[in-house]
DNA sequence: TATAGTACTATACTAAAGTATAGTGTATCT
DNA sequence: AGATACACTATACTTTAGTATAGTACTATA
């Protein structure tokens, strides 16, 4: 364990409080509550393999589809109304014939990235830990 | 957005790739199946409201049912015994009488922490953002 | 012998997330 | 007139997550 984990544990540990669980519960509502939304955001089957790809250019529907070549139409669709509805990612309309829509990752949905960066190294090293403990 | 968050944005920007869209997606395989085993762990209704908990000090079952209220015991044990698998929590048994089981964040589930402090930051920053919209 | 306390387990159900498959609207190309 | 391209939408279904409610195993005390 590095030393900057060890001193965020710590600086994380000086905000417990010592009080009957009902209390405590009650004590970190809001942050429970962001935590929720967070999660309800980011989860799911999909979410993030559409994220990857838009962070990595402009996309258009049926490029999506390629990409994700398991994604029925109808979670695509939703997912991108999802995400589009949380500002993480722009709708562009090309009025050419047949029409295009092309999708890619905002400004604001590139402020997931500590968050997704944090969330990939837990999982590897967590990938790490359970393996070892095997042996 | 402060520097700090550009200074990453740029950072992880830089592993970007140009290809096709189904190559992108098995290019970042790994990464995206670490952010599924991390989401799996912590996602649910009541995971990080244990966790919670937790961090505040050994509770025992009773006291966690007292914390969560509409939790149902097959809930509370089914999570808990999710959450000593992933050895995110330590159990431990007094034999009493009756019996009296307790339980505690384990030093490995203190890893969380930056990744509970990146969900609580941003979900906050979120909620800010829609009501700042909606004006 | 019956009741109570602790930490659960069992069974059946409901709700939410995701899948399968077919169809729509617009407009061009053949 | 019929087929094709693109970006979806509609309906029905299955699977997973979570809920409701009752019951178990152990032992002590009344």
């Amino acid at each position: 364990m590095d030393k900057e984990l060890r001193k965020k544990i710590e600086e994380f540990k000086a905000y417990r409080i010592n009080k009957p669980p009902l209390e405590i519960v009650e004590h970190y509502k809001k942050e429970l509550l962001a935590i929720q939304d967070t999660l309800e955001i980011i989860s799911g089957r999909w979410k993030m393999q559409i994220i990857a790809l838009l962070c990595n250019g402009e996309f258009r529907y049926s490029e999506l589809e390629k990409g994700l070549p398991k994604i029925t139409p109808r979670m695509l669709s939703k997912e991108l109304k999802d995400l589009e509805i949380n500002e993480l990612i722009e709708r562009k309309v090309y009025t050419t014939i047949p029409v295009k829509v092309s999708y890619k990752l905002s400004d604001y949905g590139y402020t997931l990235v500590p968050l997704i960066i944090e969330l990939t190294n837990w999982g590897l090293a967590h990938r790490k830990k359970i393996m070892k403990d095997k042996d």
